[in-house]
DNA sequence: CCAAAAGTGTTTGGCCTACACCCATGT
DNA sequence: ACATGGGTGTAGGCCAAACACTTTTGG
């Protein structure tokens, strides 16, 4: 087993941004130069993927490739779908553009799908690279290969997974109050949760985890500040009816 | 695209048996003779799974694994996991079996897991093959490749599932009485539900429909029938914490 | 009459919900 | 002082769990 690239094998990203004005989608430039040889260049958009290595995990490819692609890491990705439609390739457009940038011959690509979420508002973000762009999901309805499909049930999922899947909590920073969990929480729900309640309840949970640090140089009563134990999360997710709304 | 074997992408399938006594897998014998050329046939046990046609989806790929090994067709498989750690062929004889079955050089292979269950005292299992054979959950904890790990997660997935996917009346009759459904989520859950607050539970659901009909020539008071109705099951599942046990 | 499953009510404790006020800090 | 979010307790309702006996049939 060589480190080179598996040409059956790829993973994408659908990497969803969180805004007041809305929910975005982060998409890259391809590059369509090469192919029709046209004097000037054009791209068109999709989602961030590539090839696996064959000595790489699938997961690691993930965060490889979305860094790579559009300078972002950190971000929680979270495996969702397995696209093996015979057809991805259907577009000869599409096997020529891959063909010419890794090298190999392709016959068929399974894919892996991974899903995530991050803030807008997040200065990290600003390493974002040239290439990459975040469009509306309105925009994004026509991308090469089965993307559009691919953010179709990523959206899906970000609707119904509120409450069980550890999406709040990305959108988050590292050391966050027990308020801004709320706030979050209640974009999804559709707002309303009652805070005294809820904070009865997050102290039975052992995956919010209160750090000896509170907030500075606010003005009110500095909060106490925590911090997500994913670990523990994944344990708690395996219970009957976890939910932690 | 050839019809072509693919050494890079595998289906593996935890098919379960349901009976009164318990839960059992479905296992294949695997012939090592090839390998340690010992005069006395011998053999172990894996999960019915191999390798993916390059023109094949990985669900058609899944049912004809199961038939051609098993005999058992008909089955509704779903998907449920990847398969991608590095040290899946950590065993040499594991890579070197597959190798000699294939007729392929092995690397690395993905493999996409499925998980179904049928009624081990349905007639129309009378087509299992000699290779292939039932055995106890506890007996499966030491299996080639990542095989006790995956019927592991299928488990899991099958304890997580049984009273918000309609799996049950999988394997139930067309008309059933309450002690029947509840023998069958028994087995699921590990047994011990209590059956006056069962009963209680079902009166409020109403997808168990009651029959103008009862037991006959049974030698004890006859029970009411029920039917399952799948439609309006559908709607109830669409409930937030919608879950019948 | 015996075996086997059918069927039925009440009590208890835990959990979720609703609800209102004082606290610490920066400006 | 005042604005802002931080942080706390209690009472009521609902639901799930624990618990035992009588009924109906076939053998």
């Amino acid at each position: 087993m060589e480190s080179q690239l598996n040409p059956h094998i790829s993973v994408d990203c659908v990497v969803f941004g969180f805004s007041p004005n809305g929910i975005k989608v982060l998409l890259v430039k391809r590059e369509l130069d090469k192919l029709n040889e046209s004097p000037t260049p054009s791209y068109d958009l999709k989602l961030p993927g590539s090839l696996v290595y064959n000595d790489e995990l699938l997961d690691d490819a993930a965060s490889r490739v979305l860094k790579e692609l559009t300078g972002i890491e950190n971000v929680f990705l979270e495996r969702f779908e397995v696209l093996d439609s015979l057809d991805r390739m259907k577009n000869q457009k599409d096997k020529e553009w891959l063909e010419s940038t890794t090298g190999l011959t392709i016959d068929r690509v399974i894919s892996v799908a991974y899903f995530g979420l991050v803030n807008l508002a997040d200065s990290e973000l600003n390493g974002l690279s040239e290439r990459s762009k975040w469009v509306t999901l309105e925009s994004a309805i026509q991308l090469p290969f089965d993307h559009s499909k691919i953010i179709q049930r990523a959206r899906e999922l970000l609707l119904h997974s509120a409450g069980t899947e550890p999406i709040a909590f990305d959108l988050l920073p590292e050391k966050f109050t027990i308020f801004q969990l709320q706030q979050v929480l209640e974009v999804f729900n559709g707002s309303g949760i009652d805070s005294r309640n809820f904070r009865k309840k997050l102290k039975t949970l052992d995956f919010i985890v209160p750090l000896a640090e509170k907030q500075i140089n606010v003005a009110h009563k500095p909060a106490q500040l925590y911090k997500f134990d994913r670990k523990r999360f994944m344990q708690f997710r395996k219970q009957k009816n976890a939910s932690f709304i």
